[in-house]
RNA sequence: GGGCGGGUAGCUCAGGUGGUUAGAGCACCAGCCUUACAAGCUGGGGGUCACAGGUUCGAAUCCUGUUCCGCCCA
């Protein structure tokens, strides 16, 4: 057993520091996070989204991170056999895309290198850095299990992904078709339709024109691609178009290629664009190749991998897209055959990796057939088995989805990733074989030479989408499938709903045969406060150190400058790294701040100010304990193991016992809701508003007062040590480094033993000591504590009474070392009664000399009075303080008869009366009975005052 | 172009099914190093709840329109 630290050594701030790395050491050590799949307990289980191997923490991470965590540890100390996975994401193009710069600023280039060295250079890449973010979830205080830490491009996965391959290849649901793909010309490689971002890019419109063949004039076309001309197969209009409609049938003669084409009737022309007459390249637009598929056209590619034109673009064979643009343009406007060009704003889509322009293209790719696999996962949400959270919008959003989605590309043209399992003959590639088996197929192995394998990767998604199944060892059987498959919940951003959530339902439902998951969590995305200053005629980013300078120093910003909301971007400045933040203020500090900025459904503007908010919090809580430990070091463990139950409670005691039960049930409603940011508050609440600003200083004087009444103290002291330690527990899952902190010394002080030593005698008491760590102390339970509302009225009272009194001290200026006399006239002898009783409290909450409480009193010469409901409080004062009494008192009055006012109206007007509630009209009585005599009172006052 | 959010104090946000004199934290002002905490304590100032209509006895809350911001889809 380790000596106990003494009170007094406490440091008087809490240090994260000291304390962060010391539990996260002792909880892996004690395993509580490795549980064992038969262990006792209902089954819990969060498969964590796989964050990039190779990135690095950032605040998205902190607050989806911090989010499971708070839900696994609730669960944990709930009794569930709580399994939380980790693991990190191969992140197919990502990865690549960052090794094979490294190499080229060595000098080494990937397609020199070959396909195995490159992917050897990976995985040592992987294996160097990819344990940072491992690191960083630590220090987030991720109670996950270590011990299983999964990685979607392992063996266990690999194996996963080969056999959800050749599932679905044998049902049918995956094929390989001559599609148009979202071609990124720079990563050479397909992407998947999200993959794709889209912005508006000014342009412009070319009107061309093309001769009509029979030399009967010429039509115009309206384009944005000019260069896309030379792949076109048709011109089409609106079968409904009456300006054209004597054109359908005719040909034109193509310029540049003189390629005889069709004009064609097809309804997803638009009448008012352009000339109501688009070209058709089948090739190289979506929407023309859909057109193409419908009317039998023939698709001509004319561009290569890199976007340069093709054999088939003739004479301009070799250039770049856009130097073609540029010469088909001037050779055009030098035939005559360029009407007009017009500005035009035009969305690109853009390779969310590559930022490159992407083009449509033509290619042979394999996919997975959507329909089917959506329809089951729409069905899925529709009855209930999963639930999105928060239904609105996310649900509406994922039916429309998963009603519209298209069949999905797997196939992507990179070298890290899951080779595609197909073997194709080398005689005929149209003989294929799919094997799920490790290496070779068999009749691969008996003929090497005969095949070859398919050169793709597959999309990572399609690895992730196994996810919850993968990690649990899916497919073979094993216990922690049976255990933990479904899990319980998936936490992620909502911008990856389709990417990721939709896919793992699909394969979940359709490769394992039930639903990953129950709930799906949906939070919102970070965003960081980009400040701009105006610079001339222009807006300039102010670099992160000034703008953090601004935001500290509080008030209004200069006239000059302005502040956005933005994604989070370094060139921006706007980036917070949550390693920074945890080093600054403190994990416990960071966690509590992200999980009171999740309210539901709602994207979270991150002010660093709210930061140092937390910390203040968790030191609160520190200085609190502090205190606690310091004055109930008389009371003995037995003593305290007694409970509260076993003390004559004053009414403060059963006061902040039943505030603690009514937050005990309301916080774990909150939990139980996905609540964190309500769960936040009402903890931040009780702890500092009801606990240290009221409570503590209250059950001062008996401690301080224990010579005269020793039963006084022990009941003031088991109460204390009792709210601490439940506090403890509440607040562990968003809070867990403090509240381990605390709650160690506080057991070992108590119960002798050491942490995770643990202590049966102490079963079956309300605190949580038995277990060896908070972080596996049971979660408390509601109805632990009476609610004793006799006790919470009474406490009100003295509440009321003292904020009256320093009311009036701070306003009339007098000086915290003078005690002032004062008298409280009560109609009500109850309240007499509570007031009497909490005499002592009111005096050293108000500074309060002489105290007198009666149904009438003498008024002393001079008072500063406060009315309200019955009560009138006198504060005896000097007499040169009349005039300031009087400007107060007309301050009080004027805001009384204000209410006053709003009340007559209210109860004048009929309508009111007769049609609102009964009870709504009878406390609207009361009141203005009450704010009648509280503005009579007032005005009476202020008469003798005047006389 | 279609859809969905949002606009409440200088800043960040609460305000389930309409009924408080509209709240909190930070910032601000005044006074306090009162032996748990100055990362603190006490008091105070500050909002025509984006705008305009409407429904209702009653609207920050419900409806319509306008406007601004953001996101998603085409």
């Amino acid at each position: 057993m380790s000596e106990t630290t003494p009170t007094t050594e406490l440091p008087k701030h809490y240090q994260p520091g000291q304390t962060e790395h010391r539990w996260s050491a002792f909880w892996a050590e004690q395993g509580y996070f490795s549980p064992d799949p038969d262990a006792p307990g209902e089954p819990y289980c969060i498969a964590i989204p796989p964050p990039n191997v190779t990135g690095a923490l950032h605040m998205g991470h902190g607050l989806d991170e911090t989010i499971q965590d708070t839900l696994v540890r609730y669960q944990r100390m709930r009794g569930r056999n709580a399994l939380w996975v980790p693991g990190t994401d191969h992140a197919g193009i990502a990865t690549q895309t960052v090794v094979a710069n490294k190499l080229a600023r060595e000098g080494r280039r990937r397609t020199d290198m070959g396909r195995e060295a490159f992917v050897a250079e990976v995985w040592k890449w992987k294996e160097e850095h990819g344990n940072r973010i491992v690191e960083q979830l630590k220090r987030l205080g991720c109670s996950c299990d270590w011990s299983r830490e999964a990685f979607t491009l392992d063996e266990t996965r690999a194996r996963a992904v080969r056999v959800a391959f050749k599932t679905l290849y044998d049902r049918g649901l995956i094929f390989r078709g001559e599609y148009l793909v979202n071609w990124d010309p720079v990563s050479l490689t397909a992407l998947s339709d999200d993959e794709v971002e889209y912005e508006d890019e000014k342009g412009h419109l070319w009107h061309l024109r093309y001769p009509l063949e029979d030399g009967s004039g010429h039509v115009v076309v309206a384009t944005t691609r000019p260069e896309t001309m030379l792949g076109d197969t048709a011109v089409a209009v609106n079968p409904t178009d009456e300006r054209w409609a004597h054109l359908i049938g005719k040909h034109v003669v193509l310029p540049l290629m003189d390629r005889r084409i069709p004009v064609i009737a097809d309804d997803f022309v638009k009448k008012d664009f352009g000339t109501g007459l688009v070209k058709i390249t089948p090739g190289h637009d979506p929407n023309d190749f859909l057109c193409g598929v419908r009317h039998g056209l023939e698709m001509i590619n004319v561009l290569t991998e890199d976007a340069r034109i093709n054999e088939n673009g003739g004479r301009y064979a070799g250039l770049d897209r856009y130097e073609a643009r540029e010469r088909v343009v001037a050779d055009l406007k030098a035939l005559g055959l360029l009407e007009k060009v017009e500005e035009h704003d035009h969305r690109i889509g853009r390779g969310y990796r590559s930022k490159a322009v992407i083009e449509p293209r033509l290619s042979k790719q394999w996919f997975v057939r959507i329909k089917p696999l959506a329809d089951k996962a729409l069905a899925a949400v529709e009855s209930g088995d999963i639930r999105i959270i928060p239904e609105h919008p996310w649900g509406d959003v994922y039916r429309h989805w998963m009603t519209n989605v298209r069949d999905w590309c797997i196939s992507r043209q990179l070298w890290w990733g899951h080779r595609i399992p197909i073997w194709y003959r080398r005689d005929d590639p149209e003989t294929i074989v799919c094997y799920d088996g490790e290496g070779l197929p068999p009749e691969v192995a008996a003929e090497p030479d005969a095949w070859f394998q398919d050169e793709d990767v597959l999309d990572t998604w399609f690895s992730s989408a196994l996810w919850p199944a993968s990690i649990l060892g899916w497919p073979e059987k094993t216990r922690d499938l049976a255990a933990w498959y479904p899990t319980n919940v998936l936490v992620t951003g909502h911008d990856i709903l389709f990417f990721w959530v939709a896919r793992m339902v699909m394969f979940g439902i359709e490769l394992v045969g039930e639903r990953p998951f129950h709930d799906v969590y949906l939070h919102g995305l970070i965003f960081g406060k980009t400040f701009y200053e105006k610079k001339g005629g222009h807006m300039e980013v102010i670099p992160p150190l000034e703008a953090r300078k601004l935001e500290a120093a509080g008030g209004a910003l200069p006239a000059n400058v302005t502040a956005r909301w933005e994604k989070m971007s370094k060139s921006k400045g706007n980036v917070i790294d949550p390693i920074d933040v945890i080093e600054e203020f403190g994990t416990d500090a960071l966690r509590l701040t992200v999980a009171a900025y999740a309210a539901l459904g709602r994207n979270i503007d991150l002010d660093w100010t709210r930061f140092e908010g937390y910390r203040n919090f968790v030191n609160k809580l520190w200085n609190a304990a502090r205190f606690v430990l310091m004055v109930t070091e008389p009371l003995t463990g037995e003593q305290f193991r007694a409970g509260t139950g076993s003390c004559r409670l004053a009414a403060e005691d059963r006061w902040i016992l039943s505030q603690l039960d009514r937050t005990v049930a309301a916080g774990t409603g909150y939990l139980d809701a996905y609540e964190f940011d309500r769960f936040v508050a009402a903890l931040y609440g009780f702890v500092w508003g009801s606990t240290c600003d009221w409570y503590i200083e209250i059950a001062k004087r008996r401690i301080y007062a224990e010579a005269t009444d020793p039963e006084g103290a022990r009941a003031a002291r088991t109460t204390l040590l009792t709210v601490l330690e439940h506090v403890c527990r509440l607040l562990h899952p968003v809070m867990p480094f403090a509240t381990e902190e605390i709650w160690q010394i506080m057991r070992e002080r108590l119960t002798g033993c050491a942490p995770g030593v643990e202590a049966p005698e102490w079963a079956g008491t309300a605190t949580g000591f038995a277990r060896g760590a908070v972080c596996v102390a049971p979660w408390p339970a509601t109805g632990s504590f009476a609610r004793d509302e006799a006790a919470e009225a009474e406490i009100a009272l003295l509440q009321e009474a003292a904020g009256a009194i320093r009311n009036i001290r701070g306003e009339m200026h007098v000086p915290v070392d003078v005690k002032v006399q004062v008298a409280i006239e009560h109609a009500d002898a109850g309240a007499r009664a509570a007031l009497e009783s909490q005499g002592d409290a009111l005096r050293a909450l108000a500074a309060v000399g002489r105290l007198t409480v009666a149904a009438s009193l003498p008024h002393p010469p001079f008072a500063s009075t406060y009315v309200s409901g019955g009560m009138t409080i006198l504060v005896e004062l000097p007499p040169e303080l009349v005039e300031k009494e009087r400007q107060r008192l007309e301050k009080e009055l004027a805001f009384s008869e204000k209410g006053l006012e709003a009340s007559r109206r209210k109860l004048a007007n009929e309508g009111f009366v007769a049609k609102a509630p009964a009870d709504v009209v009878e406390t609207e009585r009361a009141k203005l009975a009450r704010l009648e005599a509280d503005v009579a009172a007032m005005r009476a006052k202020l008469e003798a005052l005047n006389s």
